[in-house]
DNA sequence: TATGAATGAGATTTCATTCAT
DNA sequence: AATGAATGAAATCTCATTCAT
């Protein structure tokens, strides 16, 4: 039921999943317990709804994103990008913030969030790699991307810190586009070269 | 008791802060219940004192951060902080993590965690500043960078991403470095320029 | 619920506020713990319920105390009173006990006590004052003659002393009446003078 | 040891038996738990040891009650007794309500207030027949003048109700005296009879 | 004698879930 | 479909008592 599914979305935004009482959402829809239990077979149910609906949007990410050149046209495809991904972590924040209490104790729900993030990851890693050839830790540059981009927006939302969208889309956009899409350059007349790479024994 | 604080961090890695039940951490203390409550008012009691050591460990890297000059040296500079980010959070995150999971619910757990959030992004900020001069948003710069470092960490101790050591250290400092230390410049013959920023209205 | 408060009661009754345990309630009632807190906050909570029952019809007494001659008819009006007495200590006296034993603890159970106590005091030296002008010791003899109504029936109850209702009336009666509404008088043909009241310096 | 006595009589007056922690008086005593149990078997022990001491003084009484004649020197020796009754109340009464709350549940404790309520009851009993031939409930009679005593001054303790050592003297003198040491009388010119007593048939 | 850290049985309380209506 | 009173398993916490030192 939808009002069901709003009422969890408010209530675990302002609880998070563990204190969220499904009293506290039963009451928020305006209905009953034995409602709650016609349309999900518990708490963790009504949970995966919407963190699903979160993940798939997120997901959406991954094929939204283009290849990218290291100049002013690749920057804008950035921006792009980053600006969706705004966007969308604005619409559910709170969800997947209550997912990062949650998947801690659930396979199912911890198996998808770490699919989503290989995903995003590798999808971004394959279009760095266009730029800078990347050796096996082609995912981790991904990860690390993405790390920044989600954190980011949980700090903005979760403690508050006083970031404008505007601003938040400004510093993460610079900061993506510089420190995974622009090739190893000299810097003040030297040659600032990468560290040589090691090859690395299997992990 | 040390005991029980080296039980608590065991069983808040494994199980994160909610499933925690205080007899599984009476359990691996080999203690009993009685001994847990006289150290301890309650499970948040435990988890607190383990919190602020981990705090405090995060603080002392806004103080080793040295300034940082977009050479060779000062990504020598960033390897070792990034490295020692690592290496703490490699001996905290299991509460870092367990942290994530409770700042919702706790105001003093939450303004603590927010603090060491703001101090660090700040000494981050200020470095930046250093090499490329940064208008007000200053702070999302350094909690961009923050972010990144943390989420990396975490997603690598949660997921098991198989990242290795060397491999993190190594993706984090060249994203350190290249997205927060080295000024604008040329790129493929043409001046990559920033966006123009426009001057804020105050927030 | 009706059977809660009823196996309150009975369980109060039998073991007293401290040893009463909120299982033993349960199980009397033939219902579980969760019903118990469904209408119930705790354990205190159900017997503050019945301790006001029981306060209110002890107030009660305090209105039902018509003006007292020294004579036959006075005799009988305090025979009814006392009767009264006699039977809402019967249905309450479990309850009211209870309460002596848990009032230490409680302010506002103590308060209410306390006012009840005070509020028939009042009334029955009102009464005698109409016989025998007092000073201002008269709520001292309200309370007194209070005082052996109460801890007579409680005796009778607690301690299974075998005194039959009959006897309890006939004997609090005349020690009421005698006690507390006859007039000083002449005894064996010599005067019996009250020992003369001194005035008292402020308290 | 006397420290845990005087300890135990501090701690049950301010919270009575039930709320009587072993680690308050232990402290009140300044001594350790190991202390307490090398002294007392138990929580219990240490208070029926106070009951003890407190029950020996209230004997006492018993026995210092002599012939009462219904006249003035009858009134005297009431007052004295009335007195005595007063102090040892004062000394014991913390003891002796935290028994009221405890008898409840021992039998040992409850059996031996029992029969100092007796005994006691009995003694006054047997002096009230001396002046007005009681039938068969004589006990009764003893035991009402003794709830009087015993309540009054419980309530001066317990709720502070403020009546002075010498009003409460004052007023317990007179009710005991009238109440049950002077014979019926005319009272404004009509014989005021008592009622007539019914034999009574076992209880 | 004296100590006080450790114990664990047992009490209270919560809340997801069920089911008769 | 919808209700919400009832449930009880499972968790937290207390405190009288013990025992090694």
């Amino acid at each position: 039921m939808q009002r069901l599914l709003a009422a969890g979305r408010t209530v675990f935004e302002a609880q998070g999943f563990h204190n969220a009482r499904v009293d506290d959402i039963v009451k928020a829809a305006k209905t009953s317990h034995g409602t709650f239990y016609l349309y999900f077979s518990n708490k963790e149910d009504l949970f995966k709804a919407l963190a699903l609906d979160a993940a798939a949007e997120m997901e959406s990410l991954a094929a939204s994103l283009g290849p990218i050149t290291p100049d002013d046209d690749g920057r804008e495809a950035i921006r792009e990008w980053v600006t969706q991904f705004v966007d969308i972590y604005e619409a559910h924040g709170s969800v997947i913030r209550a997912q990062t209490e949650w998947e801690f104790n659930d396979r199912d729900l911890g198996k998808r969030a770490h699919s989503t993030l290989v995903h995003i990851s590798s999808a971004l890693a394959a279009r760095i790699h266009e730029v800078r050839p990347l050796d096996d830790h082609g995912l981790a540059e991904g990860l690390a991307c993405l790390s920044m981009l989600e954190r980011f927006n949980y700090f903005r939302q979760a403690h508050q810190v006083e970031v404008s969208r505007e601003d938040a889309i400004d510093t993460l956009t610079r900061a993506v586009f510089e420190g995974f899409f622009v090739p190893d350059r000299r810097v003040a007349g030297r040659r600032v070269a990468a560290r040589p790479r090691r090859v690395r024994k299997a992990g």
